[in-house]
RNA sequence: GCCGGAGUAGCUCAGCUGGCCAGAGCAACCGCCUUGUAAGCGGUAGGUCGCGGGUUCGAAUCCCGCCUCCGGCUCCA
């Protein structure tokens, strides 16, 4: 047989050859470090025979995401190795490797829980099977023998595993991983032995359903990390305990930006700096707005139930709608602006020479999350989103979308973020019919390949009532949350009766598209706070500079700087307290104030300020009026950093 | 909503195998200091131990219920 190395070099092998095979064929060296290898695709076994004439690629601790991913299987393997010894009838399911680590699945016996306290008791059964060094052994049975096996050993989630490989996939059969002790049912792979494993750590424990479905049993699942070495380990826990300190929960009260309360859970409390930068991006998100031809509305947050029944919102999302009740009406508050704009356009007529309407609404949102999915402001029960709503025509639609990704992308740059796109398609409950949904989906996906857009297809998790474009982008510990949105609609006009009088003198049905940029201001925030570590760019400080007056004599020089620079509009703060002028400077820098201005008899004479950047010092003297320009030049701006 | 964990002063935490008046640091307040670029010194005050019930001679500590938060799962218009 044949195979190709990566340069380009043929090796010729016996046939049968295995990947252990070919890394000793290469050398002596490589066929220690060999954890796997890669072929047409897909990452294999050591010890399998190779496919005759493809490339190959062996795989080592230094190939990256596959070779991790790999060990950290095995990790997730030795974890259910320890676990079944120390708790005995415990019942396995799954356990694959995932971005930060791996984790397994169980369901411990009647009683039994485990906590973190268990953690190290587990970690020193797991070591030992490490230093062990057991091998991963595969073994390829049939669906007979390894059905009667897991029966035999009361591992119903394996039993149902391989019932549904045979339903769904016709298997015959299915491969065994042995080490040591234990045997899975596993389609790998795995590194030849659990050595490979350098460090590992067991992380948090957490309840998860069996196959994601909320009908179904709870396991417990025991998340974990794994590494080639001890060094990477120490680093990655390092990174997170960096992560951990720019929460934007924790940022938010020490910087007192916003509080939580236990009489609104979800909601936001904003302190006065929170609120400032609140509003700065609620200004940031009109003007953008009106610079692409939105205008603002404002609509009522009640609404009798009467509007979500032609929404269609009291069917579908009645249970996380806040209702109340007066004089025997029903109302909701609304959880969405956009019935409240359709019922707006139309209470008149229009033309189609007044498409597209563009309606903008920062508006105040209410939905009833569930109290386990609450997150900071990650996660509110009452937010407020950059929100619009464009009526247009079938024509207008391609240009309307590719219009509000622009305006996204204008919006995201403005920070540096990093967005992924996701196209999300038809959910199983959804209101029109499928040639609806064909071509509203059709147009998105159009409109993305016509911009040569990255995009992830997210099947079925389309509005119920239109396909959509998500932004998403992470938070500091790397979870994934969505921010802007652009979402077709055909249906909600069709349910308002909403029409214009097309150049026919016809009447015509108008296309609907949701947008939003940020999201919600408060998610945003929440992002914008981890992303910037609490270190806001001028532009965005709740307070641009602190004025420090050197002791009590400058404190008039001080007030009056602060009072010039504000009537510029400049944001600016004095702490004349009888604290030394280090006390205060540290903590205007702990504060992350962009400019502190130190003025002691020096600059009280001439008119003058000592400029300190945060993080960087003392930069000299500037006169009141230069640094007043050069705040104003950066505000205007918006200027990075 | 589900599983697990947690809730003690404004913040970070100790105390919690039941029993001396519930402690510390930081912050706050008062006084002294009048300060030149990341913590000046001294003093004072501050707590229904998340809420409700129970066990007990006695509960922050044990038991039950509820609330909120944290980590996940499910959900996410």
């Amino acid at each position: 047989m044949k195979v190709t190395l990566p340069d380009g070099t043929p090796l010729e092998l016996e046939d049968g050859a295995t990947g252990a095979d070919a890394a000793a064929a290469i050398g002596p060296g490589l066929a220690r470090a060999a954890l796997a290898v890669k072929q047409a695709g897909e990452v294999r076994d050591l010890a399998r025979p190779l496919l005759d004439g493809e490339p190959l690629e062996v795989i080592t601790a230094k190939s990256g995401r596959d070779a991790l991913d790999l060990i950290r299987h095995d990790a997730a393997h030795v974890l259910a190795t320890a676990v079944t010894e120390l708790y005995p009838g415990v019942k396995v399911s799954i356990g694959p490797p995932i971005d930060a680590g791996f984790y397994y699945d169980f369901e411990f016996p009647e009683g039994v829980t485990v906590t973190e306290a268990d953690f190290p008791a587990i970690e020193q059964r797991m070591r030992e099977h490490l230093k062990a060094a057991e091998a991963f052994e595969r073994e390829d049975v049939t669906v007979a023998e390894a059905l009667e096996r897991f029966r035999a050993e009361g591992q119903d989630y394996k039993v149902e595993l391989i019932e549904d490989l045979v339903r769904d996939q016709g298997v015959e059969t299915v491969s065994l991983y042995r080490n040591g002790p234990f045997t899975d049912l596993c389609r790998g792979p795995h590194a030849p032995a659990t050595d490979r494993v350098g460090a590992l750590k067991l992380q948090s424990v957490a309840g998860a359903y069996w196959r994601g479905d909320a009908s179904r049993t709870m396991l417990t699942r025991i998340y974990g990390t794994a590494f080639f070495t001890k060094k990477e380990l120490e680093a990655e826990l390092e990174r997170l305990e960096q992560a951990r300190a720019r929460d934007h929960r924790r940022l938010g009260r020490e910087l007192g930006l916003f509080t939580f309360s236990e009489l609104s859970p979800g909601s936001a409390f904003w302190l006065p700096k929170g609120t400032t930068l609140f509003n700065t991006l609620v200004a940031l998100s009109r003007e953008m707005g009106a610079e692409r031809g939105f205008t603002e509305v404002k609509t009522p947050l009640l609404y009798e139930s009467e509007l979500w029944k032609t929404s269609g919102h009291w069917g579908k999302y009645r249970e996380n709608m806040f209702v109340t009740e007066t004089e025997g009406r029903e109302f909701g508050v609304k959880p969405m602006n956009c019935p409240g704009h359709a019922h707006l356009y139309r209470q008149q007529r229009w033309s189609y020479r007044d498409l597209p309407v563009r309606y903008a609404e920062p508006g105040l949102l209410h939905r009833n999350e569930l109290s386990g999915t609450l997150h900071g402001l990650l996660r509110v029960r009452h937010f407020i989103q950059d929100d619009a709503h464009i009526f247009c025509t079938e024509e207008q639609v391609q240009e309307e979308v590719q219009r509000c990704l622009e305006y996204s992308f204008a919006t995201f740059d403005l920070f540096g973020f990093e967005m992924q796109l996701e196209l999300s398609t038809r959910p199983e409950q959804r209101i029109g019919s499928d040639e609806m949904w064909d071509r509203a989906e059709a147009k998105l996906e159009q409109a993305l390949k016509d911009q040569g857009l990255d995009y992830v297809l997210n099947p079925g998790d389309g509005a119920f009532y239109g396909p959509k474009i998500d932004l998403h982008t992470t938070d500091s510990l790397g979870r994934s949350w969505q921010l802007g949105t652009v979402q077709l609609d055909y249906s909600m006009p069709e349910r308002f009766d909403l029409s214009y009088i097309g150049a026919d003198n016809a009447e015509h049905r108008p296309v609907m598209i949701h947008t939003a940029r940020m999201g919600s201001f408060e998610r945003f925030i929440g992002i914008l706070t981890e992303h910037y570590a609490g270190d806001f760019p001028v532009w965005l400080a709740p307070v641009q500079a602190l004025v420090l007056p050197i002791s009590d004599r400058h404190a008039g020089a001080a007030e009056g700087a602060a009072a010039q620079l504000r009537r510029r509009g400049l944001r600016v703060d004095v702490d004349a307290r009888t604290e030394s002028i280090g006390r205060r400077i540290r903590e205007a820098e702990l504060q992350k104030v962009p400019y502190m201005l130190v003025i002691g008899d020096r600059e009280a004479q001439e008119g003058t300020v000592a400029v300190r950047r945060r993080h960087e010092g003392d930069e000299g003297t500037l006169t009141l009026e230069a640094f007043a320009e050069r705040l104003e030049h950066e505000t205007a701006t918006r200027a990075g950093s």
